[in-house]
RNA sequence: GGCCCGGUGGUCAAGCGGCUAAGACACCGCCCUUUCACGGCGGUAACACGAGUUCGAUUCUCGUCCGGGUCACCA
């Protein structure tokens, strides 16, 4: 029986060519230099942070090549799928701003390359099986997995490379009457690739990261189409799909350099020029239970690895591309600092620059970086973008923000559109901590402990307070309410400048500082707030004159 | 175990044969200051180890050690 006989037997509906394929994909039309890029994920979950740093790499190359960056859906492993997964990595996508230029969603295909979800591409794999079929670069393989689950025991025992090659690929020998006999029979089978490799021969590559690298050849038979329905393995996949999508440049991570010689070898069994390809650090992570232990940061153990958790802890885009920017990149810190406002697509991105090492992803790092950032934002901006925020992940901030608009955008501005603002929050999510006490059912019915100074007494505190209210409440400006402060002092024998109390403690019964902390405390609880005069200002006399009354009984 | 990729302070990292070995985050101290913060100034802290090449190695070579990745009908 001849190989063509055997393709009809293998795929007897298929009558699409890669000659076919070829002219329905024909080359992009794009400028010099333009990169085509992908997004390829499988559909099994949220979007891990090891995905995404890909996503953005690949997004910013093509992005500022005037190339083109698409999503391909890699759902070929039917056991892991997750319906809904491929419409929440979309959105978490788009929420960071990565929107893929040619895609498949909802049914809908955007783009001249696809279908872009490879389930929909079998009849594309078909035709290029069938060709390594009949050109005898594949071949049917019947072994089940215990038989391979005892070949791989056998040549550990044996101190052999594990793996289906040269004379352990037992049905590279089977003739193709023999082949045709058990698949007529139903036996089920996958497709394998006929590796050319040896291993004691190299093949150079060039990595946009590491620069010229060599692997040995691959020799392994690896599987190319697995059984059931029929569909292609990654690798096979990958060589076929990234072909007629025409991409230019693949991204992906460190786990992936050692398949390389694989990929390769299946490119050149089709004759095809193989991308070029980016192979990024992996981010790691120290073992929580085992500070010993590096590994790769994981879903399951960790929930920083989900890009979900930065969406749902409030985050701003801007800060945790930032942060990812700055682990990627080295030299991206710099041009930010020189670039404060700019996009990060402005950012000259070398592939050169992209660090070797895997690293830690520093969450206080990039906290720092978020702090900065919202620092910055005006106050209107930071109520809109907190309130969307809220909506979807905290009621209770919602309600305090609904409440009354107005307030809570006085709240959020109190030293901030300023030259140096402050840098409280870091996430929205802490904005409810910063902010709390501002609120009078929340402040009364929250638990806590007044942070008076050591030494405070209830008769100073309350003549203070007391004298505060009655005379001094002086609101007019923040000049005139400090004057008021100074005036209050001295009237108790408090020294109204601090530098007089460090020289002559003794001639005072304590100095402004104290005064002002026992009024801070009183009206928040708190020896560490935002500026005094505006929380003062924003709560007025009666409710300050209920606080004060609430804080005595402490003492 | 085989193959591969790495190894500069706690973290991210400049460096690319000659430097008192940048910077950022974190930490500590001081100053400023109505508190906190911001800001300013300063500080602790690193080239894994051993050979070689060289007048000279963080930088080049080899070895050792350490870490990571990968060896699926998962991607």
């Amino acid at each position: 029986m001849t190989n063509l006989e055997l393709v009809q037997l293998i795929f007897p509906d298929i009558s699409l060519t890669v000659e076919d394929c070829e002219a329905r994909y024909p080359a992009r039309e794009l400028p010099e230099g333009a990169c085509v890029t992908r997004f390829a994920p499988s559909p099994t979950g949220f979007v891990h942070i090891g995905n995404f740093m890909p996503a953005l790499i690949s997004y910013v190359l093509a992005k500022r090549s005037g190339g083109v960056f698409f999503l391909r859906n890699e759902d070929t492993d039917k056991k892991r799928e997750v319906g809904s997964a491929l419409r929440l990595i979309m959105e978490t996508l788009a929420h960071f701003g990565i929107l893929p230029d040619e895609y498949e969603a909802d049914g809908q295909t955007v783009g001249d390359y696809g279908p872009y979800v490879q389930s929909e591409r079998k009849e594309i794999y078909h035709a290029c099986l069938k060709r390594l079929v009949e050109r005898g670069r594949a071949y049917p393989c019947f072994c089940a997995p215990d038989k391979l689950d005892a070949l791989r025991a056998s040549q550990e025992a044996a101190k052999q490379r594990t793996g289906y090659y040269g004379t352990y690929a037992v049905c590279r020998d089977l003739s193709n009457d023999e082949r045709a006999a058990r698949i007529r029979k139903g036996d089920p089978f996958v497709l394998r690739l006929l590796s050319e490799g040896h291993s004691a021969r190299r093949v150079r590559f060039r990595d946009g990261v590491r620069g010229e690298t060599d692997f040995p050849e691959n020799d392994q038979d690896i599987v190319i189409m697995k059984t059931g329905w029929g569909l292609p393995t990654y690798h096979f996949a990958h060589a076929v799909d990234d072909h007629f999508m025409r991409t230019t440049l693949v991204v992906r991570g460190e786990e992936w350099l050692p398949s390389v010689p694989v990929h390769l070898e299946l490119f050149r069994a089709f004759g095809w020029c193989p991308p070029a390809y980016i192979h990024h650090p992996l981010i790691l992570k120290r073992d929580q239970d085992d500070p010993s232990c590096v590994r790769k940061i994981s879903k399951r153990k960790d929930p920083e690895a989900l890009m979900e958790y930065y969406i749902q802890k409030g985050y701003p885009i801007e800060a945790v591309v930032d942060a990812l920017m700055t682990i990627i990149n080295s030299n991206f810190e710099d041009w930010r600092t020189a670039n404060p406002g700019a996009s990060f697509l402005e950012f000259p991105f070398s592939p050169r620059k992209i660090s070797v090492s895997g690293a830690f992803f520093d969450l206080d790092k990039l906290d720092s970086i978020s702090r900065e950032r919202l620092s910055r934002l005006p106050a209107v901006l930071l109520r809109d973008l907190s309130c969307a925020w809220a909506e979807q992940y905290n009621p209770i901030l919602l309600d305090w923000i609904r409440r009354d608009e107005d307030y809570y955008t006085e709240i959020l501005n109190i030293e901030r559109e300023q030259p140096k603002p402050r840098k409280d929050v870091a996430c929205f999510c802490g904005i409810p901590d910063y902010l709390w006490y501002m609120y009078d059912d929340v402040f009364e019915a929250r638990e806590k402990r007044y942070q008076w100074n050591e030494g405070t007494v209830r008769v100073d505190a309350a003549e203070i307070l007391d004298l505060y209210l009655a005379q001094y409440y002086c609101m007019d400006s923040q000049e005139a309410w400090f004057g008021a402060i100074k005036e209050l002092c001295t009237a108790l024998g408090f020294a109204a400048a601090t530098k007089d109390y460090k020289k002559n403690p003794g001639a005072y019964r304590g100095s402004l500082v104290d005064v002002t902390t026992i009024l801070r405390v009183a009206a928040t609880s708190l020896r560490m707030t935002f500026d005094l005069y505006s929380i003062m200002r924003l709560l007025g006399p009666e409710r300050l004159r209920r606080r004060f009354d609430l804080a005595l009984e402490t003492l």
